[in-house]
DNA sequence: AATGAATGAGGTTTCATTCAT
DNA sequence: GATGAATGAAACCTCATTCAT
């Protein structure tokens, strides 16, 4: 192969990238370090220039994959919505960026099936989810309000969110087989997006 | 190794149940099938004599997994309930096999990172999946009795109802980090299955 | 499977006959036991009991294949030929049997790639050749009659005689490729008979 | 091991000359990726990273090995003759060529076992036999010249002479075991050259 | 910084052979 | 005599990692 240009932030990038769709695909221990070398067009060696070893760039890989969930989350705060506003505006969130970005999706249910190993053993820090915090405070607000039923438990609200727009994208694979639908396509993922809405609002409203 | 006893049918039990610990913890490309033939206690060349591969062995795991799942469902038959008291007993269910069969939600995220593409080579008739028929009748009958919301598209609800429960299994590694809290032991599934079974039935009621 | 008659002549000819067509085509390395007793019709236990192991029934094989070549050498005997008639039959006698018998052919091959190490190893006595007799009788009877060259040597005669025949077996597939054209068809085969035939006799007479 | 020097032509060169040696004593079967590279000194894992399966490699053995009898085949034109000094070149060659290369040997008869199935699948510009060309041409100009037999077909000739020099030395194994004395050695193959040179002029010539 | 060659441990699979009935 | 289950050694091949340039 050529030589490449000596460019160690841009290297650094490439093997990333590559490392992720391969992890994504193929998990940690499927994963093929030649393949990641060759999809990032870049020597083998390098990525133990780089990232030390095959662990520590999925973690790396892991860590990247969250910012980007931690980023799109950002956006709530500067939307500045309250009560059944944020409420649909989190699950709309949610869907558009799980929908947009398939590779979180996989590398999230990899990392359950490690029970979370890599993921505790990355630096605290890196690891902010902001939108709990909005949740909270929505469901505070929406309660005060006396939108929200009083009795909502905040934790509760923040995963029955999370786990009713996660499992839509973690399973349509399966469920997709078993129902003899594909459920994984835009439209299926927009029907879904409004009942899940609409069932979460029912859910949290008097 | 001492010598076994000889009985085909206990050893193909035991190297499925073997293997199907392996491959839930580990998934396909992580088991190891002398791990698999040392936790069988037997021969690792039995294996093949009676699976023919590591990736036929899988989906024999992947079958029986899934025929644990259609097994539980059956039992909703006998019940004979319907309407508000059927959805509640479905929820109860799954929360209920869920939880007392970890490998069961394993092998499905991994068959799910796989595309499904083994459960898709699976004789069909191996997969009936009759919760779904009582799932949709039961949505019929409440609409017909004025329960339920009459606007209500009965796959929407059984997708709605499967996707809340599962989730609160397969993400509750990386849920427990993110929320610094245990969200895999018994005390929040309980907490969890009662939020669950409130919001279905918010959802689906009038 | 059913169970087989009891009958222990009967097993053993099918094993054996399985086992020359398994070596034939694959040699002693590249034969299978399971793919012999398959092919037997017969438990593969019982190749242990009746012959010990693959290379002591290689050996047994390679016993029957020659004396197929010795009987049919013994019709030479019967017929009473001399001088250039009995050249002509034992050369009509080699293209017939190579030609009816490929898997004479095939073991003799193998046996010379292992340099003839099991053919040493049989008794002496199962390896009787007449036709070296018959043809030394021939050559010296030729040369009395002032038919053959008087300078020729026995030996030479029978070996320039069996390597011209056996090569057109031997070789007939790379032989075939080369000369991009099928030599190992019937008519192929009747044609190099006749220019063989006429060669030897060019050769040998006067 | 001690390590090796870095120098990938050289290494591919060891690795094509312990496979030889190894694929000519046991054929594809029987030789073992193991015994090649220890025999050539070097990593197992090379031989696949430069000929990728065991099959690949024997098929480079199995070109290399038909490229020497090309070159040898090539002299022949350089020496110019013609008629009959051309044909007893030709024989010349043969008998030292497969004197000097019993590997070539070897492995033609195991493509013949083989059914020639690999050497098919060579591309089929690197199998270029020149000297059946010349044999061709050589008959025919001594036909023209009132030398040869004008009857001759000039492919018989070819498949005479290549046939009666080739089974001295593929089967000289067996034969030497029948005969019960050496056939293998120097004295014995010149001994079969000079006979078959008179065998096939006597077949040629009028 | 970047490369291609090289390595050793370990992966899946296959095989001849033996045991228990 | 006949069977099917069981075994251990070894086969081919792959992988993450390191070395020399």
């Amino acid at each position: 192969m050529s030589k490449r240009e000596r460019n160690a932030e841009q290297s650094r990038l490439d093997i990333l990238q590559a490392a992720e769709a391969e992890f994504a695909s193929k998990g940690l221990y499927g994963a093929r370090v030649d393949e990641i070398a060759a999809l990032a067009g870049i020597n083998k060696r390098m990525i133990y220039a780089y990232f030390g070893s095959k662990e520590a760039l999925y973690m790396s890989v892991l860590q990247a994959v969250y910012k980007r969930m931690e980023r799109a989350e950002a956006q709530l705060v500067a939307d500045g919505l309250g009560g059944r506003d944020l409420i649909g505006a989190v699950i709309d969130l949610y869907f558009d960026f799980l929908a947009g970005d398939p590779q979180f999706v996989s590398i999230v249910m990899w990392e359950n099936l490690n029970k979370a190993a890599y993921l505790k053993a990355l630096p605290v820090q890196d690891l902010e989810r902001p939108a709990f915090a909005y949740i909270r405070d929505a469901v505070a607000a929406g309660k005060a309000l006396g939108v929200f039923r009083p009795e909502l438990d905040e934790q509760d609200v923040a995963l029955s969110l999370i786990t009713a727009c996660f499992a839509n994208f973690s399973n349509c694979y399966t469920l997709s087989h078993l129902f003899e639908r594909d459920l994984c396509c835009a439209e299926q993922i927009e029907q879904r997006k409004i009942e899940t809405r609409a069932m979460l609002l029912a859910y949290l409203c008097l």
